[in-house]
DNA sequence: ATTAGCACTTAAGCTTGATGAGTGCTAATT
DNA sequence: AATTAGCACTCATCAAGCTTAAGTGCTAAT
């Protein structure tokens, strides 16, 4: 066991010891932020190890790519690949502590009546609790189903449509209509939209609207006419990026941030909120936790930080996603299980408010 | 004339060439923004004037309060006093560029089918185009009058409740009701709700409903009495602060504010947003564009900025306010149109949208 | 009233040298 | 064979001292 030692070829099995001072480098760069050396290692490490043993374990270090010197003498620091190593071995995340559990499991309370107040109230709990940004998705619309639509006339030619999903999410528009159609004859469309579409996706909505309007043969029928009109106004899928971002000068005045430049493409990621979301999006493939870190990031200008994301949703399917951006140097074990945790929270929530 | 000159008392009428020599140095700083000294001044200013001279009349400007010097040497840059007065004497703010005036206007075709998207799209271009931090307030919901009412029974014992107000906002809530209400039942209500208290401003429709509940003559009313359980639940004022900030990244990144600390507390402040909003509020009082220089905020971590706002609305009244924060040295004579001609076109926009 | 001249001030930039934390290597020790 | 002590070497950081450049205030000359 003790002999298994593997060292030279590219293998990511250390020995204990090994482990144990890339461990030691880790947490002490996480709490410190500055390189550390083989002295203080020595010390901290409670390994009575004298500095020169430490010394060679961590040029081995070195060599297979686990750390490396911002200059030729002044400590070491890890690489991604430490942390990436570093994340993959905690099997289990810490435990939360209560005190935080009570915080987060206050999002469901605070008069979150729509789902859209439940994610905005996730969005600043994260961003508060981690002290970095925080990232939310409103669960995609397309992929919801109805539960309600409702048109509503507030003036001769404006309809306001009201779309409540399955899920909880509640969209406003208002379209404008030539027709004058009257307040019952907007009540009729809408019962005919809600007797033949609830419970199908809005996708798939809209894609039956569409084929209906290829065919004539409901042309002779004033109301199937207009409903599909009007079915085609309200399912446009038109999706606003919803993207609930907070915390960014959290991130930007972090101690751990400090090149400027770098913070430049942090703001210009931040922006291109498209981006996010698909990365977000593609997070919602397996379900769990899930841990970019650094370089592994898509997006150039998050390459300096470590994103963290978890889902919500139910068993059948996911809705959206959380997620939290910070420095590469956090501390993942305390933020991960507040993700993972607040993710739970958020999907309890909408369950027992979705009309499933 | 050239003979009226004044000084010594705390009078603020200077001659003509003292004036232009604040300005220069306004000028000077607000494009640099390093302290400029008389020997640059005597080159850049029109006025062969030579160093010395200048030196004299910056001397009175420093007794007088208009000018400091960071160190002894080293050049003086303009007080808040300095950059009042250069406001003060812009009688009529630059036109705005035509470039300028078609992107502000492009706010209102962006799909703002509601108040909200253009107000957020508002925010957005502001802090977009002056690289600082925007601020827009929506209309004071309980100012506002009912345009429309409605009730939408979307489970058991939840109902959404829609509020659309004259001025085009549209607000939606869920409420819990132990009652099971039918949807035919809920229509008579909005209906008899919609009926008594349309163009009512929904403060008063408040108060008549709380009035209402007390006096007991309608309790055998079942409509009436459903009618004003639910009312006061819709109309229930819990405000969520409703104010919009966009582009605090942009500010946090400006050369011109430097210091940590006062970045933090420029943090702090954007997160009370009520007191900010309360701010707003005031400038409601009268219309017009307003500016507050450095201490002229009551906000403490704004005190390193300065605070651009004007009111949008109709004649009849004010509906809310757009902002801009920036650094105390940013060029006023761009901004100030900016924020105006910006104020001018939500109002337009929200004028032609609204049902009055 | 304006300007030139001069002594004085100070931030910023530069060099210098000392300090200390760290490294790699080799030889001694266990 | 693994560990450790010892040593020469590297380099960031800091303080001290020095120079420079831009600026000031004051006085005397224009």
């Amino acid at each position: 066991m003790r002999g298994s030692k593997k060292k030279g070829t590219s293998g990511d099995l250390f020995d204990r010891r090994t482990q144990q001072v890339l461990q030691g480098i880790i947490d002490n760069f996480i709490s410190t932020s500055e390189p550390v050396g083989s002295r203080t290692l020595s010390k901290t490490l409670g390994l009575s190890l004298s500095p020169a043993t430490i010394r060679n374990i961590m040029s081995d270090l070195s060599d297979q790519g686990y750390l490396t010197q911002v200059h030729t003498s002044g400590g070491r620091i890890p690489t991604d690949k430490a942390y990436r190593f570093f994340v993959n071995s905690l099997v289990v995340a810490d435990k939360l502590p209560e005190q935080l559990q009570k915080n987060i499991e206050e999002i469901s309370y605070q008069g979150a009546s729509a789902v859209q107040d439940l994610l905005i109230n996730t969005s600043h709990l994260l961003a508060g609790l981690t002290k970095f940004a925080s990232l939310v998705t409103a669960p995609k619309t397309s992929l919801s189903r109805l539960q309600h639509i409702e048109f509503i006339k507030i003036s001769g030619d404006r309809i306001l449509v009201i779309l409540v999903t399955k899920s909880g999410l509640i969209k406003n528009r208002v379209v404008e209509c030539q027709d004058q159609l009257s307040q019952e004859f907007l009540n009729s469309v809408s019962g005919f939209l809600n007797e033949k579409f609830k419970d199908h996706s809005l996708l798939e909505i809209r894609k039956q609207i569409l084929d209906s309007m290829v065919e004539d043969k409901d042309r002779y029928n004033e109301l199937l006419a207009q409903a599909i009109r009007l079915g085609k106004k309200a399912f446009e899928l038109d999706q606003p990026v919803e993207l609930f971002i907070e915390g960014q000068t959290n991130l930007l005045m972090n101690q751990r941030l400090h090149e400027e430049e770098s913070k430049n493409s942090l703001i210009r990621a931040f922006e291109q909120k498209s981006a996010i979301m698909e990365i977000l999006d593609q997070t919602m493939e397996n379900h769990g936790t899930r841990i970019f870190i650094g370089l592994e990031n898509e997006l150039s200008g998050l390459q300096e930080c470590s994103l963290i994301t978890a889902c919500y949703g139910n068993k059948h399917n996911m809705l959206g996603t959380i997620g939290v951006i910070g420095p590469i140097s956090m501390d993942y074990r305390r933020i991960i299980p507040v993700v993972d945790y607040t993710a739970k929270i958020v999907s309890q929530t909408i369950a027992s408010q979705s009309y499933d």
